[in-house]
DNA sequence: AGCACGCCGACT
DNA sequence: GTCGGCGTGCTC
């Protein structure tokens, strides 16, 4: 009897494709191995996902064979399986997203054919004839084709099946060339162990340092390559292991991963804790209580900025990691914190796994396979880190829980923080959601008692900033019209910083010099061509860039509404700032940090080395200051426009205003140099703004969540984005309406249909559908309705079915 | 997503 | 006459 594997293939199309397993696989095939499978007139790598005996409904003529397994054993454990499969269920997308988005990249490739020139070929290429020694003649096309084929690594693409490619190929001229899929490595380590014994070899060696070096270290018995290339350095082992081999005094050779005993244990117990105040201590023990009955409880460590939510997550982890339990741990972007990761290295040392978008293809794919052999057993990184094939997973932890980075913006657009929660429920693992500033999610699961809130109050390392508010509409009132971009306060407590040899920080949420360039003649906007966005001035190009295609055009071009030529530029970006500065204050070095800056690769960790080590008095930056960067000789900090965050037309704006604001003005001071927040503002009023100047997130909650309680908005209800795209607008409107309707006929609560925020981005036009249910399963059940019952949706029109969607713009 | 198939305009 | 444009439908 045949019997049938269900396959998750990676393509965006829903649904699960069954083939025939081959008698020859049938004994081994498992859920979670990884397969070749032919997928209309490719081959693709697909995951098993389940095993039946049923033939499918399908004509069996249609029913295809797997080709291959291409792992000794399944690649993706159980846990993360199940992960994925609610994860595609939660968030609409297809189960071989999901897969491609939770595994290292280059593991879910299709196999590659590629059209190359033979032998035959090239040789007739370089001969230079024009027929063949058959007398065949070629004709233009086929020798194109074949040129082209003789370059480079080949072709693929359409031009590879034309029927002068056929012509080719019968001609033997050219061949098709496969590319298999990755297959993950052997899982064997190359070990080297004597081979004599040292009264034997001393002779040999004797003078020869390095061998006899190399000799020593194996006293203890085989150690592995890679091991005595780290101690040694790959120059000397490259040089004294082959002549090592050669003469008989060591031998080589390749053993399987499981066997290999000479492995090192990872540290279990981990050193270096720190001394605990006591909300710390508390913290702590509530969690390794938790850890202790396995009980896979939620936490919400909620503690300001500097009150030690870094040394609890340590100490949990050295608790789980000593009860032979692994960990993941989230940050919003690895890369921006390379200062956390340096503290998880110096107290877990290679238990630690890194995985983070930066690092090669190739690296990413071994550290993973160290998770998934249990070399390593705590996974450190971004939202995708929250797939990590941790073995015995005891705690996960999310750090910034609040961050929207943890969201995905494309493709699945899961949240790794609400998965987190998922993963650890499944795995009966410990949760901790730490932040200074909670969502209003978190921070309502646990007012509605579904997690435990353990507060940090401010520690002894750090004390709270003084505040001083500048009043924009007043100065602008003093000032008869016109504002400064740094008012006299915020001037004068620049100076004093640097007469004094300290740091300041100033943040101002915008890119480029100036914000707005209005043509001079008619008084319009210069806004990008493709987007409804204005374009922004970056004086060091002398052009105006798009901030959301980078489209870039010159300052000078004609206004596109009356080919008026003068142009006015109004606002400020960073750009804009750090001039001024330069310029205002008397010796100032002064440093600019944003997307501008990090788009050059290392230019991020250079930049905030400079300033740590004091090559620079004031860094201007965009949000990215307001990352965990710890800057122990910063005592002031300016936030330039602090209602600029207010303007966003979403209703998360006050959420966000209030996280950045505290996030920033937790950058200013330390306990011996005491700190001071100058902030200007057109609202001083507002409560995100005093709430978060006061230190006081109590008063912002209550307002904020009964302001979202009152419109039944998150976390009162579950929001879910229905995004139409097209490049017809008249289409992406009709749409939109038949999705309200839709969403309307099911009972959900619609608001919309609405042309976006942003109306349109690279020339799509954009409208939004909002829909509210009072549960998850409700509002899927919503969404999927929707997606369901809609008519014929034109192939220009794309449908993003965004799930707790974070983005309303 | 890719890729094939299919039906209409400018060129060897 | 064909090469190639992108609309449409399918992938076990």
């Amino acid at each position: 009897m045949t019997s049938y594997a269900e396959v998750a293939v990676p393509v965006p199309v829903e649904g699960r494709f069954t083939y025939a397993i081959p008698d020859h696989l049938a004994g081994s095939l498992a859920i979670g191995h990884r397969v070749l499978v032919p997928f209309g007139t490719r081959k693709m790598t697909g995951f098993v996902l389940g095993r039946t005996d049923v033939a499918p409904e399908l004509a069996s003529d249609k029913v295809k064979s797997i080709l291959e397994c291409l792992d000794p054993e399944p690649l993706i454990p159980g846990d993360v399986l199940s992960l994925a499969t609610f994860a595609s269920e939660y968030y609409m997308a297809p189960i071989g997203e999901v897969l491609k988005a939770a595994l290292p990249p280059g593991l879910t490739t299709a196999s590659d054919v590629r059209l190359v020139a033979t032998k035959l070929g090239r040789a007739f290429l370089s001969s230079g004839e024009t027929a063949l020694p058959s007398g065949e003649a070629i004709s233009r096309a086929q020798r194109a084709l074949l040129e082209a084929c003789a370059k480079g690594s080949g072709m693929k693409g359409p031009k590879a099946r034309t029927r002068a490619a056929a012509e080719l190929r019968a001609m033997g001229l050219v061949a098709d060339k496969e590319e298999l899929a990755l297959r993950a490595s052997g899982r064997e380590v190359e070990i080297v162990e004597r081979a004599m014994t040292m009264r034997q070899a001393f002779p040999l060696i004797r003078r020869a340092p390095a061998r006899r070096r190399i000799f020593e270290l194996l006293d203890d018995g085989p150690k592995e390559v890679r091991a005595l290339v780290e101690i040694l350095g790959r120059e000397a082992i490259g040089r004294a292991l082959p002549r090592l081999e050669a003469e008989g005094i060591v031998a080589r050779r390749q053993v399987p991963i499981a066997e290999w005993e000479g492995a090192p244990e990872a540290a279990l117990l981990a050193t270096g804790h720190q001394s605990l105040f006591p909300d710390q201590a508390t913290a702590l023990a509530a969690i390794l209580s938790a850890l202790d009955r396995r009980s896979s409880d939620a936490f919400l460590l909620h503690g300001v900025t500097g009150s030690g939510k870094t040394e609890v997550y340590l100490q949990a982890i050295a608790h789980a990691r000593a009860r032979g339990d692994g960990a993941i741990v989230l940050v919003p972007e690895i890369a921006l914190t390379p200062q956390l990761e340096a503290r998880f290295r110096d107290r877990f040392g290679d238990d630690v796994i890194v995985l983070h978008s930066a690092v090669a293809d190739r690296e990413r794919r071994r550290r993973w396979q160290r998770l998934r052999d249990g070399e390593a057993r705590i996974a450190l990184g971004p939202r995708s880190a929250l797939w990590a094939p941790v073995e015995r997973l005891g705690i996960v932890v999310v750090d910034e829980e609040h961050d929207a980075s943890f969201k995905q913006g494309s493709d699945v657009r899961y949240n790794g923080r609400d998965l987190a929660l998922v993963r650890a429920r499944q795995a009966k693992a410990v949760a901790v959601l730490g932040s200074a500033t909670p969502s209003l999610e978190t921070l309502h699961l646990a007012r509605t008692g579904r997690i435990t809130e353990l507060k940090l109050r401010v520690g002894a390392r750090r004390s709270m900033p003084s505040v001083r508010i500048v009043d924009l509409t007043e100065e602008r009132r003093e000032m008869k019209g016109d504002i400064r971009l740094i008012s006299r306060a915020l001037e004068d407590g620049l100076r004093e910083v640097v007469e004094k040899k300290e740091q300041a920080i100033l943040f101002l949420n915008r890119r480029g010099f100036n914000t707005i360039v209005h043509c001079d003649d008619c008084g319009d906007a210069r806004t990008c061509s493709r987007c409804d966005v204005s374009l922004t001035h970056h004086k060091s190009g002398a052009v105006l860039r798009c901030h959301y295609c980078d489209h870039v055009e010159p300052f000078a071009a004609p206004c596109r509404k009356c080919k008026g030529v003068a142009m006015r530029a109004f606002g400020a970006g960073t750009e804009r700032v750090a001039e001024l500065v330069t310029e205002t204050i008397p010796g100032a070095r002064v440093l600019r940090l944003d997307r501008d800056i990090t788009s050059k690769a290392g230019a991020l960790d250079a930049t905030l080395d400079a300033f740590r080590s004091g090559e620079a008095d004031i860094l201007v930056g965009t949000q990215m200051v307001a990352k965990g960067h710890d800057f122990p000789r910063v005592t002031l900090v300016g936030i330039l426009l602090a209602d600029a965050s207010l303007a966003i037309p979403e209703f998360r704006a006050a959420e966000r205003t209030f996280q950045l604001v505290t996030q920033v003005a937790g950058r200013a001071g330390r306990a011996d140099l005491p700190g001071r927040v100058v902030v200007q503002t057109f609202q001083p009023e507002h409560y995100a703004l005093r709430s978060a100047l006061d230190h006081d997130g109590d008063r912002f909650f209550e307002i904020e969540l009964r302001l979202r309680e009152g419109a039944e908005y998150p976390p009162f209800a579950r929001l879910g984005l229905v995004r139409i795209e097209s490049k017809d607008p008249r289409a992406a409107e009709r749409i939109a309406g038949e999705v309200a309707a839709a969403g309307r006929s099911e009972g959900a609560r619609i608001k919309g249909p609405a042309p976006a925020p942003i109306g349109k981005i690279k020339d799509r036009y954009r409208h939004l559908v909002m829909v509210l249910a009072p549960t998850p399963a409700k509002l899927s059940h919503a969404m999927r309705k929707i997606r369901r019952s809609l008519g014929d949706i034109p192939r220009s029109a794309d449908l993003i079915f965004d799930i707790d969607a974070l983005d309303l713009l």
